[in-house]
DNA sequence: GTCGACTTTTAGATTATGTCTAGACCCGGA
DNA sequence: TCCGGGTCTAGACATAATCTAAAAGTCGAC
């Protein structure tokens, strides 16, 4: 359990509380994209009397006071990223998975073309599939919506 | 109530039906961005013996036959946008509303030079504002989440 | 240390979205 | 007319997310 996490709620502005620690401890480290309920059952394993609802509170509280920040890309979930700064995003249409790819990977032109928007946040969404052999194992993220 | 509807349904190989025809009567034509939601209110108007189930899976059926692209950007909704052609998407953070942008508006590159991806689908999706006034009134698509 | 105000957490109820199921319906062909 | 496949329906079910009211915890003042 990081220390600086203490440290890093209290700047933004956040009371730290045991709970708020155990979802921040997983969360803002994590490279997976969790959804809510992802986070849910990993904080669970670890602390087991903590409620959906306070996963939930933590969560929104994190993402209004900037320290997450709240995807929507992935099939029909929202999503969590703890990467902050602007990033790209590739989604593996077979498994789910979604993947930072780094802003310098990819050039966008022509937004400061557009009249009329005052746009704040731009990315690119790229779908498809991943080649190869497994370069980075264990990257799991997205089930595959089991039915 | 188009025609050629009837035509496009069986040249996707789907069999019309008066429910199909009426979904499919706004769906397809529309620039909303509607979700199942949406589109289930507005024929339920003109048809009110349409059942949900029957919507959902007209929807998800014109999304297999590649009538309707299905699209995960807005908050926390799935929503189909009929226009097939590849373009980008602009989302209104105060509103809601998603817009589309044309694809030759923007330029993109450096996706041909990510190793070990097979991209089949790129988009850029910006969030920002509106601004000025309302060029184009009426176009209003999703709500601010009511609550 | 104790008190009281305030914040946080909890379990469970509630709402919203989407899917499934079983049976009814429709329509064309034998 | 009867059969069979595809379609439609109402409502049950499943899941995600939020709300509520009350309990528990925190912290400064005294």
């Amino acid at each position: 359990m990081n220390l600086d996490l203490v440290q890093r709620l209290r700047e933004n502005g956040i009371q730290p509380s045991a709970q708020r620690l155990a979802v921040a401890d997983y969360v803002l480290t994590t490279e997976e994209h969790p959804s809510a309920e992802k986070v849910l059952e990993r904080v669970h394993a670890r602390v087991p009397m903590l409620s959906r609802a306070t996963v939930y509170n933590t969560l929104n509280l994190f993402v209004a006071k900037g320290l997450l920040k709240q995807l929507v890309l992935a099939e029909g979930r929202v999503v969590f990223d703890p990467r902050l700064e602007p990033h790209h995003h590739f989604i593996d249409e077979s498994t789910g998975v979604i993947e930072d790819i780094p802003w310098g990977a990819l050039k966008v032109s022509g937004v400061a073309g557009l009249e009329g928007y005052d746009i704040r946040d731009t990315m690119v969404v790229m779908r498809g599939r991943k080649l190869g052999g497994p370069r980075k194992p264990g990257r799991v993220t997205g089930k595959t919506r089991p039915r």
